[in-house]
DNA sequence: GCCAACGTTGGC
DNA sequence: GCCAACGTTGGC
């Protein structure tokens, strides 16, 4: 079963065209670090799901781009690490608390698709990004949205 | 930079 | 298990 998927990632960080750069324009998705963003990525995200690229932190946030999954959830290597920022003692090699998927560029927006724009239309009433205080970063996509939102004049 | 909403931690 | 304190997220 394909499923759709929205990340957050902030662009200043990590942005779309970061993506569209790297080497095999494939990036490991690493940093998660919730519980519930982590069940995500273990479990229910599969290569082959396509994913909606989200800019958030910056004025205005919203959609930037799409990408694809290139390989399911494994642990992530940035926790076992000390020297690197995402580093969790809790996570061990044997035992691993934190995973993530690796994504690989299809498209950019030609011009990001705002918050405000999202709003309005009646296929996202329910989407869990519209929803006060959701601040989840790998979030369900369903196919209803899915479909309103891949086939704005914005791509 | 502000601050509301949320998640995590830790004392009890 | 409760819940206050604290840290983080993320729109604005």
């Amino acid at each position: 079963m394909r499923h759709h998927w929205l990340f957050k990632s902030e662009p200043t960080v990590f942005s779309i065209e970061d993506l569209r750069r790297a080497a095999r324009q494939t990036t490991a998705w690493d940093g998660v670090r919730n519980y519930q963003a982590r069940n995500f990525l273990r479990d229910d995200v599969h290569a082959g799901d396509h994913i909606l690229f989200y800019h958030s932190n910056v004025v205005p946030a919203g959609i930037a781009g799409e990408a694809v999954v290139t390989r399911a959830g494994y642990p992530d290597p940035t926790a076992f690490d000390p020297a690197h920022r995402h580093f969790d003692p809790k996570s061990r090699r044997d035992r691993p608390t934190w995973y993530l998927v690796d994504v690989q560029f299809v498209r950019a927006c030609r011009t990001l698709i705002p918050l405000d724009r999202l709003r309005p239309l009646p296929a996202l009433r329910q989407m869990l990004l519209l929803r006060r205080g959701s601040r989840l970063s790998i979030q369900p996509v369903t196919p209803a949205e899915w479909a309103a939102i891949v086939t704005l004049p914005e791509w």
